[in-house]
RNA sequence: GCCACAAUAGCUCAGUUGGUAGAGUAACGCAUUCGUAACGCGUAGGUCGCGAGUUCAAGUCUCGCUUGUGGCUCCA
C-alpha cells in the first residue's frame, strides 16, 4: 500500500500502481470524467500512469491550465495522425499546446502545400480518429531506440531533437498508427475531444531560424464540449469588433495612404484630437517628476549614428542615407532620439549637481520595419516616441527607475489597464560577445533592475537574451483584442552611449565621471498606445480623452440654428462638440449606434430654447434631465480637468 | 523578407457552370417636421487593387505585381 496526499492535506492509502484516474474514480464518478492530467510530487503526469510510492497529488481539470495544457497537447497528437493519413510522408517538426489551443509545424513534403480550404477534411479526419477512442499509450525507449525509429520514418527533424536529448529521459506518446516523441502528460485515449477546429495555417522556421527550412505551421482548437467551441468562435467575432484598425476607421481617427506610404500612419482631426490629450497629460505628470521638455530635429548627420554604433548594427536595414548638394555630406531620418539628446547633455559642462538631467520629447523617428511587420497602428515605420533620457550618477539609478515606475503606474491606473504583464530583459549569459559594455556595468544594470521590481512588489517575468544590445531593460506588455502582447511602456539602462559620446559630469571631488543614461517611454509609441487604448476601451473612451464629447440633438430643424449657436459656445470653451441635425430623419437605433462612444448627448427642443437649457443624456443612456447649458458646460469642464491633473503625491 | 489567405460603390457585403455590375447603409435634392425603435420620392456614386495572358467574351480562369490580414523571423 502506498500513501496518497491531497491539497487539502488529507492522506489516503492505496495498492502500489494504482493510477490518478483510478483515484479519482474512488472519489466520484464525476471526477473521475473530467480529471485530465494529474500533478504528482510537483510534476505533470497521465491520469493512467501508475503511481509506486507515497506521493503528494493534485488532480487536474480543464479549469487548470495543466490539465487544458495535456488537453491540446493530446489533440496536436491527434491532429498530426489525421494529417499522417491525409498526407502520406508529411514530417512533423514539433507541436505543443499554446495558450490558446494548440499548433503542429509539419513538413508536407515537396510540392505539397495545406491549404485553408483543406482544413475542413483535416477536422473531419481528426472526429473519425476520435471516433475510434483510440488509446494513448506512454513509452520510455532508449536513445538509440529512438533514433532508430525516427531515423527509419525519415523523421529528420524529430532525430534533431532526440540528439539533444539524454538517454533515459526519451519516452513516446502512441496513439493508433501515429508515434510522437513527447514528454507529455496526455489524455488516456483521443475520445475525451468533442469538438475541434483547425484555425489557420501559417509558415514557421524550423526551430526560429530563418536561415532553416520553413515548416508548416497549423494553429488548431479543441474543446470537450461543443459549446465551448461556439463560444469561442463567437469570442473571436467579439474581439475583432474591438479591433483598432476597424474602430480607427469608423471614429476617423488615423488613416493610410499608399500615396504616402505603407506604415506611415496619418492623424486625422479627431485622432490628433485624442493623441494630443495624452500628450498633454503626460507632460503635466512628468512636470510633477521634474523632467525638462526639448525639441530635437527629424534628421542627423549619419556621423552622429556612427558614433552611437546604431549605423553599424541598423544602418543596411535603415530608411538609407540622403544625400545633400554637397559631396558625400549624408544625412538620416533619426530612428531614435537618444543620440540627440546626448548631443544636447554635451552642449554644457555639467556638475554632479545637475544631476539627474531628465529631457523628454516627443519624439518622431522612422524605422524600416520589415513589409510583413507592419500592422495597424501597433507596427509602423513613423512614430513617435514620449521619449526621455535621464542622466543619472551610478548611485541615482535605482532611484530614477523607481520614479520611473511610478509614472508607468500612474498612467496605467488612470487609463484602466489592469492586465499588463512585467518583463525584465537580462542579457544572454552564453552569448556575452552579442552586446556592447563591460561586465562590470551590465552586472551594475541588470542587479539595479531587479532590486527596484522587488521593492516596487512588482511580478515580473525574467527573460535571458532579450536586452537591447546596449543595456537591460523593463517592459511593460499589454494585450490587444485577440490576445497578442504589444509592448507598451519600457525603462531602458544604458552604460554604452554614455562612453561612445564621451559624456561626463564633474563629481564633488573635482574628478570627471561618467554618467549613466536610461531610456523611458511609458506610453512606448503614441501610435501603439492609442491602438492598445482603442482595443481595451473599444473606442468608448474616459471624457477627457474622447475626440467628441458632446453630441447635440435638436429634435426638430426649427432648433438647428439655437443647436448651432451653442455649439459655437462650447466649441469656444473648449469643449469637443457635435450636432446631428438630421432630426428625425434618423432612428434611434441608428443614433444609438452612432452615439455609443460619445459620452453626452444633448436634447434640444421648445422647452430647452425658450430657457436656454439642454436636455441631458449621458452614455448609456442615463437621463440627467434639464439644466441651464452654461451650468453643463462648467461642470463638463471641471470634470475633465480633475482627470486630467493628477496629484502625484497622492 | 518568408508561408497562407484576401481585395467589387465612402462603409458592410452579394455576384452561381465565364455572357453588358447589384443590395443595404452613408452622401446629395425635394417633400415632411416637437423628445428619436430606420418617413416617402428621387439623384449621384464602380477601369470589379494594378498589369499581362487564355477566350468570340473575364469581376469570375492563369501568371506577375501592389496593398491588406493571420502567423514566422525581426523589433535600436
Amino acid at each position: 500500500m502506498i500513501k496518497i496526499k491531497f491539497p487539502d492535506d488529507s492522506v489516503r492509502e492505496y495498492e502500489q500502481g494504482i493510477t490518478a484516474l483510478q483515484i479519482a474514480e474512488s472519489i466520484s464518478q464525476r471526477l473521475a470524467q473530467e480529471v485530465l492530467a494529474a500533478s504528482v510530487n510537483g510534476e505533470t503526469w497521465d491520469i493512467n500512469r501508475p503511481i509506486q510510492e507515497n506521493s503528494t497529488i493534485q488532480l487536474l481539470k480543464w479549469e487548470d491550465d495543466e490539465g487544458k495544457h495535456a488537453y491540446w497537447h493530446s489533440s496536436a497528437h491527434l491532429m498530426a495522425e489525421a494529417l499522417q493519413e491525409l498526407y502520406p510522408g508529411i514530417k512533423f517538426g514539433i507541436g505543443p499546446a499554446i495558450e490558446n489551443g494548440f499548433y503542429y509545424d509539419v513538413d508536407p513534403g515537396e510540392g505539397v502545400t495545406i491549404k485553408e480550404s483543406d482544413f475542413p477534411a483535416i477536422e473531419n479526419k481528426m472526429m473519425e480518429l476520435i471516433a475510434k477512442k483510440e488509446e494513448i499509450i506512454r513509452q520510455d525507449i532508449s536513445k538509440s531506440e529512438a533514433i532508430d525509429m525516427f531515423s527509419n520514418r525519415n523523421e529528420n527533424y524529430k532525430v534533431e531533437l532526440i540528439n539533444e536529448l539524454e538517454d533515459g529521459t526519451i519516452t513516446t506518446y502512441s496513439q493508433g498508427n501515429f508515434t510522437d516523441l513527447c514528454r507529455g502528460p496526455h489524455l488516456p485515449n483521443t475520445s475525451y475531444i468533442k469538438a475541434v477546429k483547425v484555425l489557420s495555417a501559417a509558415g514557421a522556421y524550423w526551430r526560429g531560424d530563418e536561415h532553416r527550412p520553413q515548416l508548416t505551421r497549423l494553429y488548431g482548437i479543441t474543446f470537450p464540449k461543443k459549446k465551448l467551441l461556439t463560444e469561442y468562435l463567437e469570442l473571436l467575432e467579439e474581439a475583432k469588433k474591438r479591433d483598432h484598425r476597424k474602430i480607427g476607421k469608423e471614429l476617423e481617427l488615423f488613416a493610410f495612404s499608399q500615396n504616402v506610404g505603407v506604415g506611415l500612419p496619418l492623424w486625422l482631426p479627431k485622432g490628433t484630437q485624442l493623441r494630443l490629450k495624452l500628450e498633454e497629460f503626460l507632460k503635466h505628470i512628468q512636470q510633477q517628476f521634474e523632467y525638462q521638455q526639448v525639441m530635437t530635429p527629424h534628421i542627423a548627420n549619419k556621423q552622429l549614428y556612427i558614433t552611437s554604433g546604431h549605423y553599424a548594427k541598423y544602418g543596411k536595414d535603415s530608411f538609407q542615407p540622403m544625400k545633400t548638394p554637397v559631396e558625400g555630406e549624408e544625412f538620416m531620418l533619426k530612428p531614435m532620439n537618444c543620440p540627440h539628446h546626448c548631443e544636447i547633455y554635451k552642449v554644457i559642462p555639467r556638475s554632479y549637481k545637475d544631476l539627474p538631467l531628465r529631457l523628454a520629447e516627443f519624439g518622431t523617428v522612422y524605422r524600416y520595419e520589415q513589409s510583413g511587420e507592419l500592422h495597424g497602428l501597433t507596427r509602423v515605420r513613423g512614430f513617435t516616441q514620449d521619449d526621455a533620457h535621464i542622466f543619472c550618477t551610478p548611485d541615482q539609478v535605482k532611484g530614477e527607475f523607481l520614479k520611473v515606475v511610478d509614472i508607468i503606474f500612474i498612467i496605467f491606473k488612470a487609463l484602466d489597464f489592469k492586465n499588463f504583464e512585467a518583463q525584465i530583459s537580462l542579457r544572454d549569459p552564453e552569448n556575452k560577445e552579442k552586446y556592447i559594455g563591460s561586465d562590470e556595468n551590465w552586472n551594475k544594470a541588470e542587479s539595479a533592475i531587479v532590486e527596484a521590481c522587488k521593492e516596487k512588489g512588482l511580478p515580473a517575468k525574467v527573460e535571458l537574451g532579450e536586452a537591447a544590445f546596449y543595456g537591460p531593460k523593463l517592459d511593460f506588455m499589454v494585450k490587444d483584442a485577440i490576445g497578442r502582447r504589444w509592448q507598451l511602456g519600457t525603462i531602458q539602462v544604458d552604460y554604452n552611449l554614455p562612453e561612445r559620446f564621451e559624456l561626463e559630469y564633474t563629481g564633488a571631488d573635482n574628478q570627471k565621471h561618467r554618467p549613466v543614461m536610461i531610456h523611458r517611454a511609458p506610453f512606448g509609441s503614441m501610435e501603439r498606445f492609442v491602438a492598445l487604448l482603442i482595443e481595451h476601451t473599444a473606442g468608448k473612451f474616459p471624457i477627457w480623452l474622447a475626440p467628441t464629447q458632446v453630441i447635440i440633438l435638436p429634435v426638430s430643424e426649427k432648433f438647428n440654428d439655437f443647436a448651432n449657436e451653442l455649439s459655437k459656445t462650447y466649441i469656444r470653451q473648449g469643449i469637443r462638440v457635435e450636432i446631428d441635425d438630421r432630426n428625425e430623419k434618423v432612428g434611434r437605433k441608428i443614433r444609438d449606434n452612432e452615439l455609443k462612444r460619445i459620452p453626452y448627448m444633448l436634447i434640444i427642443g421648445e422647452k430647452e430654447v425658450e430657457n436656454n437649457e439642454v436636455s441631458v443624456r449621458k452614455q448609456g443612456g442615463e437621463d440627467l434631465g434639464t439644466m441651464k447649458s452654461t451650468i453643463f458646460a462648467e461642470n463638463l469642464l471641471k470634470e475633465v480637468d480633475e482627470m486630467m491633473t493628477i496629484d502625484i503625491n497622492k
